[in-house]
Formats: structure tokens, C-alpha cells, sequence
DNA sequence: ACCCTATGATTTACGACGCT
DNA sequence: GAGCGTCGTAAATCATAGGG
């Protein structure tokens, strides 16, 4: 019989977890300049405008939309040092 | 002065790893939810209290966890037998 | 000391869903 | 109803801990 194996296998559970994320762009790690622009352009304002988003995309080569995403992680990112880590 | 800047801007990836007993607690918790590992958030508390880590520490382990999980399953299968093994132990009890 | 793997934390990139 | 917001996450990568 096929059922020779232990009982928790049964299926791949792996295969039930989430969406199998096909055509996703691979994740690439940005310079130590475009991040420290970003960094800056940060502590200047946290939200962006359309053509503040426009400028920073162009000034490091990036696309508005991983601009948009930056920032959007970039806000999560500060909301949980101050979970955290109230201080420091 | 380098030594000191990278140390400031990476003070946070300071680490230790848990406690045997917190990462046990953790494999417990996800063996025994295999076909759903995702804890909600009043578990991940229950959880984070458990270990003595925080929240986040409890979700970066179960991310961490999943991911490498799935990725070599057979890596992880002896392990995943001793908790289920456990957990049945436990229920029979 | 050196090398290697395990492991916890951080960084990109989205989907789901909300609000306006 | 397109567009940007948060939230939770996947996946890759980073940095170190820990062990042989």
C-alpha cells in the first residue's frame, strides 16, 4: 500500500501555505547611496509628493513605484523601532 | 571611527540565540499547526510571553521558519516527527 | 584561529484590503 | 475607480553565533 509512511505527510503542507509567488520581481538590494538619499529625502518628509516621487525616481535610478514602496516600508519600519524601543 | 559608525547603524542586529526551551516552545507551536503555521496575534503574544522575546521576534522566527521549512522539508522532517510525535504523546496522556 | 552552517534580523516587493 | 495608505508576509540577504 502507498499509506506505508507515517500519517503526517499525507500531502505537502507546504503546498497548502499561501500563494505561490510566480512572476515576482526578485528582491535587489540598493546602493548604500540610493539608500542614504532615501534616508534623507526621509528625515525631510515622510510622506512624498507626486513630484517629489518623480525627482528622487529619477536622481536614483529607480522606478516611482519602488520609490512608493521605499516609503511605504520605510513608515512600517519607523512604527516598529517605536514599538520596540521607545527610545534611544 | 569606522568600527564605531557601523556598530551604531547596526547596533540592532546584535543577537543571541533563544533559549532551548523558548525554540521549543515555538516548534511546538508549529509542528502542531503544520497545515497553517500562521499564528494570530493574541498567539504570537501568548507566545512572545512564553519565550520571554517580543512580538516581533516571534514573527521573525515563524517567517524564518516557514521559509526554510519549505525550502527543505527533508531537512526538517526528523524534527517534525519528534513534535508530532509529542503532540500525540501529549493528547493520549 | 578558521571555516561553515544555523539562526535571528533586516531589506525589497506584493497582495489584500481600507479610505478618499 | 485610480491611487495612495497600512498590515502581514515571502523571499533574499545580511551579520553574527556557535560548533567542529
Amino acid at each position: 500500500g502507498s499509506e506505508d509512511k507515517e500519517g503526517p505527510d499525507q500531502n505537502d503542507p507546504s503546498a497548502n501555505w499561501l500563494h505561490a509567488r510566480s512572476s515576482r520581481k526578485k528582491r535587489c538590494p540598493y546602493t548604500k547611496y540610493q539608500t542614504l538619499e532615501l534616508e534623507k529625502e526621509f528625515l525631510f518628509n515622510m510622506y512624498l509628493t507626486r513630484d517629489r516621487r518623480h525627482e528622487v525616481a529619477r536622481l536614483l535610478n529607480l522606478t516611482e513605484r519602488q520609490v512608493k514602496i521605499w516609503f511605504q516600508n520605510r513608515r512600517m519600519k519607523m512604527k516598529k523601532m517605536n514599538k520596540d524601543q521607545p527610545k534611544e | 571611527v569606522m568600527i564605531l559608525r557601523s556598530r551604531f547603524l547596526d547596533a540592532r542586529r546584535k543577537r543571541r540565540n533563544f533559549s532551548k526551551q523558548a525554540t521549543e516552545v515555538l516548534n511546538e507551536y508549529f509542528y502542531s499547526h503544520l497545515s497553517n503555521p500562521y499564528p494570530s496575534e493574541e498567539a504570537k503574544e501568548e507566545l512572545a510571553k512564553q519565550c520571554g522575546i517580543t512580538v516581533s521576534q516571534v514573527s521573525n522566527w515563524f517567517g524564518n521558519k516557514r521559509i526554510r521549512y519549505k525550502k527543505n522539508i527533508g531537512k526538517f522532517q526528523e524534527e517534525a516527527n519528534l513534535y508530532a510525535m509529542k503532540t500525540a504523546l501529549g493528547a493520549t496522556q
